[in-house]
DNA sequence: TATGAATGAGCCTTCATTCAT
DNA sequence: TATGAATGAAGGCTCATTCAT
């Protein structure tokens, strides 16, 4: 890696925690100036503009956010402990597994109405956590860990929504009180569908 | 009421959509005096400052949020009627009861780290969410709709953050296909208590 | 008096305080409406404008200073004892006779290169009270308390200048000292023109 | 010296008379724009508010004044001389060293009740003028050209107190003419202290 | 690539003032 | 006479961005 890569992902780095806590609008290019210790003129040398680097640090959170999960999963054995890995990472929003929290979220109500290219960004990262747990879910039924007619592709989906859910309730109340209700009820509709 | 407050009252009805639109730090006091037509001067007559209107906007956006879920549940007479009308009036998130979506999320993932006198209404109101929809239920029980060993604490808390995780991943991927599958999963979950 | 004149008077006596002490530019007509009580609307009842109000607060200062000087000076019986009386009222700047020090100096060092007619007011009052100084010692020569060759006119131009320097340096400092060096100066250059 | 140092330098030296003469609250960012040519990011590229930029030019003024004092003073050989020569230097207040006048007095009335930092700035230069005079006349003792037995540290303060004194109310009388009686009174004192 | 001085639009807020009631 | 809603210019300050070095 050149330096001037280094240098971008070092700006990318220390720039996607405080995106992520304060919001596109309320982050300055000049907080990120601060958190790296760079000039005005070395952050836009690597980026054009505030909205080049917003794209990159959103990227970043993302794929940061999705790497954490992926490496809870990945060790698990079985579908069911894959499931229940992923509940686990993401049962205490008040911790989350980066700063700020979910990004899909903190982005995603800022993105919704006004920045479309941030939106269609975040709907890929929704899918892509969809998909990964329906094809743990498949995968567990092709390996007889649950029931065959189980409709899995439809509880990725709730089950997602529900997290995320969870995840910014609990977030607002300052307590993890909501997100163990969803972990253990999530938890109970799984056993529901493994074949003992 | 005096001019004066219908003036303030004004500001804050033409303010709340912008606010819920496009969120705090990306909305201009300009933003205000444009859509209400007034002189800067006269905002600031009637808010000491931005934080004051922003905490006006939050109350008037929760309180026009709840009154319509109110209005949407009262004329229903079972406790089944009443779930099913809360569940459809938020089906569609991509034409939302109020503009902009959940005023909860819209503020929420703004206020978390760093407005924590918003964090505090908003909480509020997902109690008294949470608590209207437990009691409709305790409700339906008392009346012998429903089964009497239903935990309908905890299903509030669990459709209430289905609900919202459905509504902001909705917004996010522009369509309101997860809302669809999460509003029969809702229902279907209801009817499972329902005694015939 | 009528009731208008009454109000009129009310904000003067309010308004001088704080004129002097934060000065003309620094005091702004809100801060009037807030120690008065007064609407905004009823304030400029009363005064066409700032200036206006400026002009008769400068007045009242002067006014009420000179009184106070007077009110000390009047009952001493002879001129020693005025003179000495005069220092005596004079000698503690950091707890001057009206709120905020010497009007003269407040309102001189603002006005001298840009409000000429405020700058004319105080030069009045300069020559009042020079004048004041230089007839009391006329008085006493001619009681034969003072020698006669005394030129009384310029001490008494030296004296105010002494004392108002030595005021305003003090209330820098913080402290009396140097004005209780020029209290003691001052006496001690009178008694050398007593006649014993 | 680098560029930024340079154009602070540059403001510095343009907005020192301006506040000299308005005053710190008439004085607007917007005026010392003007007159550098800056551009308002600019100005706070090299100030981190209008605090800062008044600190900068109370000391820019006092420097400077006192600067032009001791480069009369400097030259003369004897100390009755170089106590004249001050006296001359400030004999014209309403043409004095810098414009806008004594910035002792200017920024003393404005400082003394609402800006401790800068009061206390300008008792250090009281103290520094105060402690000039005194030396001189210290020195000339030792040279035998004073009696020794002047009480030099007390006419120091007096002196001082006086040319200020002399100074306001001739700026606020637009004439030097109490400044140039003062000037003759102090020289007489000064020459019945000179031994012959 | 890195710097930091410079820019000017725009932000929040305050100000003196007016005027209908 | 008194009120307070309304005004718009101006104030201090921040922002994203540019560019010569």
């Amino acid at each position: 890696m050149s330096k001037g890569d280094a240098t971008r992902q070092m700006i990318v780095e220390k720039a996607a925690p405080i995106f992520n806590i304060k919001g596109m609008a309320a982050t300055a290019m000049s907080d990120i100036m601060e958190v790296t210790g760079l000039s005005k003129g070395s952050m836009y040398n690597h980026f054009q503009d505030k909205e080049m680097l917003v794209s990159a640090v959103v990227d970043y959170n993302l794929h940061s956010y999705a790497g954490k999960i992926r490496a809870a999963i990945g060790p698990e054995k079985t579908a069911v402990k894959k499931l229940f890995a992923f509940i686990d990472l993401l049962g205490t929003p008040l911790s989350p597994i980066i700063e700020g929290g979910c990004p899909v979220l903190n982005f995603g109500t800022e993105a919704d109405d006004t920045h479309p290219s941030v939106a269609t960004k975040l709907n890929a990262m929704i899918e892509l956590c969809e998909n990964a747990l329906a094809g743990i879910i498949k995968e567990g039924i092709q390996q007889k860990e649950f029931d065959a007619d189980w409709n899995y592709k439809e509880f990725a989906v709730i089950m997602f929504s529900m997290m995320e859910g969870g995840h910014i309730l609990s977030r607002i109340a300052g307590n993890n009180n909501r997100m163990k209700l969803i972990s253990k009820t999530l938890k109970a509709m799984i056993k529901q569908h493994v074949i003992q």
